[in-house]
DNA sequence: TACGTTTTCGAAAACCTTTTCGGTCGGCTG
DNA sequence: CAGCCGACCGAAAAGGTTTTCGAAAACGTA
C-alpha cells in the first residue's frame, strides 16, 4: 500500500502525488521552482502518509545533524541541571535536538563519551562540570566547537562560561551594608573549591570599602553541610555574640546557620540578618524565615552557551573566561535595622 | 593529504590501507572473510587517520539509530533526575545515545519534540512525567516502543512502570511499628496527588492489621511543603499531644515536622520519631537528626525503563503497569522505644 | 596439467534525501 | 512561422556506510 513494511519516505509521497522525488523534496521545503498546485499535491500527500523525512538522510548531505552534545559530569548535582534546562531551552525553539552524557566524573567514560559523540557528528558540545574549578580541556583538535560551562576549561584557548563568584559575594555584602548592618561574619564551605575563595574575597572587599571589619575574626571554611552551617555558628557566637548578620556560602550551610540563631533564640532578621548563596528553592523558600540569597543564574548561563555555540557553529570560536553576573533574591531572612 | 577538507571516511581508509572499501569495512567490523595481514592494514590505516565511522550513514543502512527520547515533562522536578541518569546508566554502557527533551509541562511543546525525535528515527521512548497520576498516552501507533516511567499512561496498553507508593506506606508505618511505637500519625501532601492517598492508605493498612488507629484523628492533606508540615504538626499536637511517631508525606513535610517538634522540646528519636518519603538526599541527610525516609529507588525505576525499552526494540513489548517496590532509608530520627 | 574447493577481495546496490543541471512545454515576440 | 524565454519538472549524483554476490586467487587432488 504504503510501498513497503518501513516508514513512508519521499519515494512514497512522490509516487503518491504522482511526482518526481526531485519534486516532491522542493515542494515540502518550499523551494520556489515547484507550481503552487503540484506543491499542494505533495503536501496533501505528505499529509496523508504522515511522512516525517529522515534527518539521518538530511544529515549525510547537509553535513549538519542538528544535534549538540551535553557532555556533564554530575548529573546528580543542582549546578547541571539549570545549565542544561538553560540550554535545551535555548535550543528547543529551534530544530536541535540534545544529547545527553553523563561522565559520572570519570575520566574514561568522558572520552567514551566524546568519541560517541563524535561519531554522532554533533555539530558542538557543551561541557558541563560539576564544581566551578578548572578542570582539563577535551583538546584543541577536535572537530566541532565546544563550550564550557560552570567549570572552565584549563586550555585559555577555549571558550568557558563562569558564575562570577567575587560579584556574588560583594553583592550578599552589599544587600547586608544597605540594609544597615555592620558586624557581618562569613561561614562557607570547602577551602578547596575556588568558589568560596572567590565569594569570600567579594564580601571583603566590599567591607574594605566600607572601612569595615569582618565579625567573627575570620572566614569560617568548612564543608557545604547544614551540619557545618550549624557548627560554624556556634563557634561563631562564642567567639563574637554581638554579630549582626551572616553571610552563608551556599543555602545548605544558612540553613544550619537558621537553625542554631532560632536555638539561641535570636530573632532573624530583627537582631540578625542571614543571606545564602545558590538560590536553591527548595531550601531557600522554605526556610524559617524564607531565604534572601545570591542565584548565580544558571538557566541563563546555559542558555548563554547555547547562543555562543549557535554563532560558533558557522563562524568562529572565541576564546577566554566569559563570566556572567550574579543576581540577588531577597526574602524574609535580611530586612533593614530600624 | 587525508583526500579533503573534511574528517576522514572510509574511502579515505581503504585507499591508505591500499584495498577496496568494502574490505575496509569488513575488517573494521571483525566479519570474517578478511585476511588477518589486510585486516591490521586496515586498522593500522584507521588508526592512523583517527578514523571513526559516521553513525549517521550505518544508521541509514542498518535502521537503527542506536539513539532514544528521553521526554520529560519537568526537568527541574526532582523526580526525572533520578529516573533520567537511571536509563543513561543503563544506556550509557553500550552503544545507545540519548536524546533529552524537556517538554516543560507543555502538550504542544511535548508533541514538536515528539515529531522532532521520531524525524530523528530514534529506536524508542521514555516518557517520565512530573508527578505519580497518569498522563494522556501519546498514541498507539507509534512507529517505536514507548515506556512511560513514573506517570504512568491512562491507556492500559501502554507499557508503564511506577513506583509502589501503597507499598511505601506501609514500609514506612510497618519500620514505626516495629519500633515500637503504637501513637503513629501521619502528615502529607496535596490530596490532588494519587500518591498521596496511596501512601496513606498503605499506612492505614499497616495500622489495621495491628489493631491501631491512626493519632490525630485523621490523615493530614496539604501541601508538599516544609510550612504546611510545620502548620500541621501544630495542629497535630494541639489535637493529640501524645503520638509516639509522624509519618511524613515527603522529606520537605518532615523536614516542618522536625522544625516544630524541636521547638515543642520533643526529643527526637526518643519521645517521637519521624520519618520521611523521597530520600531526597540534600534534605534527608542534612536534617537534625538525619531523617529516616522511604527511596522510591527511582534510579532502579529508569535502569528498569531502559532495560524493558532495550528489550522492546527487537521483540515486542507488554503492556500493563509495572511496580517498582520501594526501600527503607533507617537514619537516626527512627529508633526503637527503650 | 586439469579441475574442484576454499579463501580472500572488490564492484555495486541499497539506505533516504538534497541539489544541480538539463529538458520539456507553453506562450510570446518579431 | 521561427526563435526565444520563463516556468516547471525529472534524472542523476552525492553523502558514508553495509552487504550481497560474483570474481579471482590460492591450494589441494587426480
Amino acid at each position: 500500500m504504503d510501498g513497503g513494511p518501513g516508514r513512508p519516505t519521499l519515494r512514497d509521497v512522490a509516487r503518491l502525488a504522482g511526482v518526481s522525488i526531485a519534486t516532491a523534496s522542493k515542494a515540502l521545503n518550499n523551494q520556489p521552482q515547484v507550481r503552487a498546485e503540484t506543491r499542494a499535491k505533495v503536501l496533501r500527500a505528505a499529509e496523508q502518509l504522515s511522512f516525517s523525512p529522515n534527518t539521518l538522510a538530511q544529515a549525510l548531505i547537509t553535513q549538519r545533524t542538528g544535534t549538540v552534545g551535553l557532555l556533564t559530569s554530575d548529573l546528580e548535582g543542582r549546578f547541571s541541571i539549570p545549565i542544561l534546562m538553560g540550554a535545551e531551552d535555548a535550543f528547543g525553539t529551534g530544530r536541535t535536538s540534545v544529547f545527553l552524557c553523563d561522565a559520572r566524573g570519570d575520566n574514561v567514560r568522558e572520552r567514551h563519551h566524546l568519541n560517541a559523540l563524535l561519531s554522532r557528528r554533533v555539530d558542538g558540545l557543551i561541557v558541563v562540570g560539576a564544581r566551578p574549578d578548572a578542570r582539563p580541556s577535551l583538546g584543541r583538535d577536535l572537530p566541532v566547537p565546544v563550550i564550557y560551562a560552570y567549570s572552565p576549561s584549563e586550555d585559555p584557548a577555549d571558550l568557558s562560561l563562569v558564575t562570577d563568584n567575587v560579584g556574588g559575594g560583594r553583592l550578599a555584602v552589599d544587600h547586608l551594608i544597605r540594609h544597615g548592618r555592620r558586624r557581618i561574619a562569613h561561614i562557607t564551605g570547602d577551602p578547596t573549591y575556588g568558589a568560596a575563595h572567590d565569594r569570600a574575597r567579594g564580601a571583603l572587599d566590599r567591607l574594605a570599602e566600607e572601612g569595615l571589619e569582618l565579625a567573627g575574626g575570620q572566614v569560617w571554611f568548612g564543608s557545604w553541610s547544614e551540619a557545618w552551617g550549624r557548627g560554624a555558628t556556634r563557634m561563631l557566637l562564642e567567639r563574637d555574640p554581638d554579630i549582626d548578620a551572616v553571610f552563608a556560602g551556599s543555602d545548605e550551610i544558612a540553613r544550619g546557620v537558621l537553625d542554631v540563631l532560632h536555638q539561641e533564640k535570636l530573632a532573624i532578621p530583627r537582631q540578625v540578618a542571614v543571606i545564602g548563596f545558590d538560590n536553591w528553592n527548595i531550601l531557600a523558600a522554605n526556610a524559617r524565615p524564607p531565604l534572601s540569597t545570591v542565584d548565580m543564574n544558571l538557566e541563563a548561563l546555559g542558555r548563554l552557551a547555547a547562543q555562543r555555540l549557535f554563532a560558533a557553529i558557522d563562524g568562529t570560536l572565541g576564546s577566554g573566561i566569559e563570566t556572567i553576573g550574579c543576581r540577588l533574591i531577597t526574602r524574609e531572612s535580611t530586612a533593614p535595622l530600624d
